[in-house]
DNA sequence: CGGTTTTGACCGGCGC
DNA sequence: GCGCCGGTCAAAACCG
């Protein structure tokens, strides 16, 4: 977790040239979840349910795109996840209160496997983009000292438009 | 029938 | 090595 580098938020940028960036840490450097800093990004709503943990102590460097809203049975999530070179593992962690487990955050998603981690009594959910080739990966699960959040950490950079 | 979920097996890294 | 632990595979079941 030594150097960091900044990066562009926005989608438009994917083709813009990041060979030099380097980004050398690793997630359990940061999301133990034991002792993360979640940060609440969202604002918007009356009650703040929604919050994001990253490695980032320096804001100013990183831009992160997320846009969360709600309607009557859903959380809606985007960006957050647009804003990788391709090749970099780089993760971000979103917490929200939520009953629902998977959000709709613009993708489709198959889950690929289930764990349930140590120290823990929620299980974990694994899943893969389902575009084909796309190696973005995210994980679910519940808070472990606060079951009323949902933890969504999502790795890797779509390599095609939203939706599909 | 095609894509997704389920679920135990499998695997690799790490600490002892 | 060996066993634990987190992550992934894959085959069968499931579902529209």
């Amino acid at each position: 977790m030594t150097e960091r580098n900044p990066v562009a938020a926005n989608s438009s940028s994917l083709d813009s040239d990041f060979s030099n960036q380097q980004w050398s840490f690793e997630l359990s450097d940061y999301l133990s979840f034991d002792d993360i800093d979640w940060q609440q990004i969202d604002l918007t709503t009356d009650q703040s349910f929604v919050y994001q943990a990253n490695e980032v102590s320096d804001e100013s460097n990183i831009e992160w795109s997320s846009n969360h809203t709600r309607d009557t049975n859903n959380i809606h999530m985007s960006g957050g996840v647009n804003i990788w070179k391709k090749e970099v593992k780089k993760r971000v962690a979103f917490k929200t209160m939520t009953e629902i487990e998977v959000l709709d955050d613009g993708y489709r998603w198959r889950k690929y496997g289930k764990k349930m981690v140590k120290n823990s009594p929620n299980p974990r959910n694994y899943y893969r983009c389902s575009v084909e080739g796309c190696p973005v990966k995210k994980r679910v699960e519940r808070d472990n000292d606060d079951s009323r959040y949902v933890i969504t950490t999502y790795e890797g950079m779509h390599t095609h438009p939203t939706s599909s």
